[in-house]
RNA sequence: GGUCCAUUCGUCUAUUGGUUAGGACACAAGAUUUUCAUUCUUGAAAGAGGGGUUCGAUUCCCCUAUGGACUACCA
């Protein structure tokens, strides 16, 4: 049988940072067994829906190059890829639960249910107190045509029979043994937008697109048995596909699922992608602006829940889908620690090439860097990646290679500069104009012998050095430093410094 | 409140009945670096608690505690 997954979220808004990672998990097992990745869109909640959502998921996996085998944007044989389009199919079904009497119509009002839900304890609607509600199994015949057609709200609900023992089998937390007394009659088509709810939903999607195995988070093993009961009442036992439940995504140092509040206050990303609330006009920087590379933010998030037992951590795609198995996931919650997050970014960063990375930054920072020449950008890049956690970084640990530094630090000024700089300096001024080939070895052979000569401290001239040309007591190498710069603003720096700080 | 899931260093995890309980991130110290980083070396750091089962339990079972999810005409 051909392996067949999908991913299907709600395009409520941005992505999830977990749902990234429930759609790598698909997409590395579709992979390992050269199954398929389908895409399907689970837009059935209308008020909820957000139009820009679709457009951001899709341009999220192909920032990630996750791609799918089927979906809306690409097509497949077993569309349409949204629910929102898929209502004449699920109308088949739903009559025949209903003339089957699985399911029933309800027209209990919101208020009504709430009501009760407060006031009497452990309040549920199932087969203990269907009867007492206002449906198609209290009211006649003719009067529930008679609501309907006088276009009385309704939902039809499940019909769950009490005292079964439902079982999941789920391939990371094995066997689950629930009563089905414990169920209630969830609502599974409302008739306000004419759409089943997700459960029925996605049971008939699953089925009818063959999925076989479905691979989602945890917050859905609650609901698992309303889905195999479906599944039973639609006579579908037999193809009944493999669960497997991950773990979440925990927030790192509070408590509760990873949110977007918490993901502020710790300053780092929960969405992959920026996004801009139209509604607030907030714009929320994602991993692709703060300058994640997608292998990186890839590997870190396929090690948020599974490990191949072999003490490795650096993974190419390829690799990971290779290796991936679901019976080697965690079943326990994920505080996300993004620590380790930023230091699989700053081995990619090593890993990738000089003229790759000089794009990424050239594209960051383009407004700053758009009149310089690539190669030299490449250069620096060389000098300072491995300084460098994020793309962002490589113009604060780079910036005196484009601009003259404009205040010096103060700190670094009390510890570097001293009273001899100034004259030191001076003389370091003629030396540097003596010298015609700038090149680093050239450079560093004519100024140590000059420093023996005079019987100077090299760490004190070269620091006041660093301060004259970088503002601060850091950067790569100063005589890269200098040969990068180039004779006339090298001096023209020095000189700016002793006038400043003399 | 009810139902379900989980519990090894601070964090992510390995070890599925016999180990000095291993690795990685973070942290600390040292080395390298004329600066700041990087890098390298070393260190500190753990099987929630209580009962069983067993010659032997981190590992199997039960209870308690703690954490998490679900409990919508949301997914």
């Amino acid at each position: 049988m051909k392996v067949r997954v999908r991913f299907a979220p709600s395009p409520t808004g941005p992505l999830h940072i977990g749902g990234v990672r429930t759609a790598l998990y698909n997409y590395l097992f579709a992979k390992k067994y050269h199954g398929s990745f389908i895409l399907r869109i689970d837009d059935t909640d209308s008020a909820r829906f957000v139009s820009e959502a679709e457009k951001y998921i899709i341009e999220t996996f192909k920032w990630l190059k996750i791609t799918f085998d089927e979906g809306p944007h690409c097509n497949g044989n077993y569309g349409p890829y949204r629910q929102s389009e898929r209502k004449a199919i699920y109308r088949e079904y739903i009559d025949k639960l209903l003339s089957k009497n699985l399911a029933y119509i309800a027209f209990d009002t919101y208020e009504d249910l709430e009501h009760k839900r407060h006031n009497i304890p452990n309040f549920q609607y199932d087969a203990s107190t269907r009867m007492n509600m206002i449906n198609s199994l209290t009211l006649s015949k003719k009067e529930t045509k008679k609501r309907i057609s006088n276009n009385d709200q309704y939902v039809i609900r499940i019909k769950v029979t009490p005292g079964q023992t439902i079982v999941i089998n789920d391939l990371i937390r094995n066997k689950i043994n629930i009563n089905s007394s414990t169920l209630d009659d969830k609502v599974i088509y409302k008739s306000s937008n004419n759409l089943p709810t997700y459960h029925l939903a996605s049971v008939i999607d699953d089925h009818l697109m063959k999925i076989t195995h479905v691979i989602r988070g945890e917050e859905w093993l609650p609901s698992t048995p309303l889905h195999i009961i479906i599944y039973q009442y639609l006579g579908w036992e037999q193809t009944i596909p493999i669960f497997a439940h991950l773990p979440l995504l925990l927030n790192p140092n509070g408590k509760g699922k990873l949110n977007k509040r918490d993901s502020k206050q710790s300053e780092f990303p929960i969405f992959p992608l920026q996004w801009i609330d139209h509604k607030t006009k907030e714009h929320i920087s994602g991993y692709r602006e703060i300058g994640y590379l997608p292998e990186a933010l890839i590997n870190f998030l396929a090690l948020l829940g599974w490990t191949p037992n072999n003490n490795q951590e650096i993974f190419s795609i390829n690799e990971l889908s290779t290796l991936f198995s679901l019976d080697k996931c965690s079943r326990n919650g994920i505080k996300f620690d993004y620590q380790k997050a930023k230091w699989f970014n700053h081995q990619y960063i090593q890993q990738k090439s000089d003229e790759d990375i000089a794009k990424l930054f050239l594209h960051h920072y383009a407004n700053k860097l758009e009149n310089q020449n690539f190669d030299r950008i490449a250069k620096i890049v060389r000098m300072v990646k491995n300084r460098v956690n994020f793309i962002k970084d490589f113009w604060i640990e780079s910036d005196f290679f484009f601009i003259a530094p404009i205040r010096y630090e103060k700190h670094s000024v009390q510890k570097h500069w001293k009273i001899e700089s100034s004259i030191q300096l001076t003389e370091l001024c003629t030396l540097l104009t003596s010298i015609s080939n700038f090149s680093s070895k050239i450079l560093e052979k004519a100024i140590k012998t000059w420093i023996a000569n005079k019987n100077y401290h090299t760490s004190k001239i070269m620091n006041a050095c660093r301060l004259s040309l970088v503002g601060a007591a850091k950067g790569p190498n100063i005589f890269y430093i200098i040969e990068m710069l180039g004779k006339e603003e090298t001096i023209t720096r020095i000189k700016k410094a002793i006038k400043v700080l003399m």
